[in-house]
DNA sequence: TTTTTTCCTTGATACAGATCAATTTTTATT
DNA sequence: AATAAAAATTGATCTGTATCAAGGAAAAAA
C-alpha cells in the first residue's frame, strides 16, 4: 500500500521536488475517506482548496435540469482535481463524486499558494497540468460536436488500448452507464452501439472486457 | 489607435508588470499582419511560441473529416492564444484563423519562458488565465451535451446582454454562420431557431441586432 | 445460497437537428 | 450603380439518438 508521500511524490504536480519541500507538502495535506457515491464537492460551492486522488476513482461532472449527467473528467491516484478555483477565486465549476470507496488528499488554498511562492517549479508543473486538461477538453468538445456516438466510443476504446498496452483486449475501468455519461450519451444508446459493433465483427464484448477484432474498422467509425 | 505596449499592458496576462518588465516583454514581441480568413497556425503544427490578439478577431477551431467546423474560442485584442503548447511542448491542439483584417503579436517560446523565470507573477497570471479557460470549456461541454440548440443560443444571447450592458438590445459580433459553428450547430438550424424565437415573441431580429423582448421566456429555452 | 439491488439490454416510438437544394438578401468589388 | 460574391433564409426529407417501458443479467447484501 502506498503512503501519502509516495502518491504525492509520484504525482506530476509535485514532480521534481526536493525531500525538504515534499515534507512541507505532506505537512499541509489532509486525508479524507470517501464512500461509494459520496460527493467531495458540488458545483457552485465556494472553494477553500483543492484535492488529489489518493485511492479510488472520482468523476467530475455536470448535471442538467432534467437530471442527465455529463462526465468531464475521471481521475485516479496522484491526479489533482478542483484546482481551477484556486487560481481565480470563484466557486467549483462542477461536481465531484466518488465512484467507489476511496481516499482523497486535501490541500488548503492558502497554504498551497504559500508553497507555490517558495517553489516556482510547482507553478510550472501546474501550468503543464492545466495545459494538458485544456487539450483534453478541446478534444472532448470536438468529439461531442463533430463525431457521432460510435466514433466517440471508438476513440475511447483506442485510447484504452494504447493505455493498457496488452494484446487486443481492453478492459473498461468504469460501469457502462458511466461510460455513456462520459461519451455524452445514454446507457441505452451505448448498449445498442456495443451490440452493433459486435454484430459487425468489430469488437467482442463480454462484460467489461472488450476484444478488438478489427482495428481498421474501429478506426473507421 | 493603441500601441503594442498599450495592448500588452492592458492584457490580463501581463497585468501588474513594472515598466521595466513591460519593456522587456515589448522587446521580444513580433507583430504580424493578417488578412481576412488567413490562418495563424494549424492543428498539429509544432509550436514555437504563442500569440496575442492586437487588432481584430480570431477564431480557434477544430474541423471534422467532412469539413464541419466547431469553434472553441473567439479572441479579441489583448487576449492570448496558442499558449497551451508552450507549457508541455506538444503541437497546437487546434486551428487559428482570422475573422477579418487584423494584427497579432507573437511571443517566441524560449524568450517568454525566460521572462516567466524573471517574473513569477506572469506564471500566476497565466494560471488564472488557463483556469478561466478550463471553466469556459466545462460550460461549453455542458451546453453541447445537456442543452439543445435553443438553450445554447439563449445562453449566448444573455451572455452578450451582460457583456454589452445597454438596454435590451444586443449586437452579434460575428456572422451568424460563425455563431452556428460556435454553438455546435449548422447555419440552417440556427436560422430556423432565430425565426422560431421571433415568432414566439421572445426576440426581434434585424440583421445582427437582436432585441430581447421577453427575457423570462428566453431563459426558459 | 437466497434475496435484493443495481446494472445492462432490447423493443417501440418520437423528435431534434443534419443534409440537400433552391432562393433571397446582404455585402463586397469593379 | 452595376456586378459579383458571400451570407442567410426557407422548404422537404432523412437519420441518429433520446425517451419510455419492460425484461434479464450480474453484483452485492443478507
Amino acid at each position: 500500500m502506498k503512503s501519502i508521500k509516495d502518491v504525492i511524490a509520484g504525482s506530476l504536480l509535485f514532480a521534481g521536488l526536493s525531500e525538504e519541500h515534499l515534507a512541507k507538502v505532506v505537512d499541509i495535506t489532509v486525508v479524507r475517506n470517501i464512500g461509494k457515491g459520496e460527493s467531495v464537492f458540488f458545483e457552485g460551492e465556494p472553494a477553500v482548496g483543492f484535492y488529489m486522488m489518493f485511492e479510488g476513482k472520482i468523476k467530475i461532472f455536470k448535471t442538467s435540469f432534467e437530471g442527465r449527467e455529463q462526465i468531464l473528467h475521471l481521475y485516479g491516484p496522484g491526479e489533482p482535481f478542483g484546482e481551477v478555483p484556486v487560481f481565480h477565486g470563484r466557486p467549483y465549476p462542477a461536481n465531484a463524486m466518488s465512484l467507489g470507496k476511496g481516499k482523497v488528499l486535501f490541500f488548503p488554498r492558502k497554504e498551497f499558494i504559500a508553497l507555490v511562492h517558495d517553489n516556482p517549479s510547482i507553478a510550472l508543473n501546474m501550468l503543464a497540468m492545466l495545459s494538458m486538461r485544456l487539450r483534453q477538453f478541446a478534444t472532448q468538445i470536438e468529439h461531442l460536436s463533430l463525431k457521432e456516438v460510435p466514433g466517440r466510443l471508438a476513440s475511447h476504446l483506442t485510447y484504452l488500448y494504447e493505455e493498457q498496452g496488452s494484446n487486443e483486449k481492453v478492459t473498461l475501468d468504469i460501469p457502462k452507464g458511466q461510460l455513456a455519461s462520459l461519451l455524452g450519451t445514454t446507457p441505452e444508446t451505448l448498449s445498442r452501439i456495443f451490440a452493433k459493433m459486435s454484430a459487425d465483427g468489430i469488437i467482442k464484448v463480454s462484460g467489461r472486457a472488450i476484444k478488438i477484432v478489427d482495428m481498421d474498422k474501429l478506426l473507421d467509425c
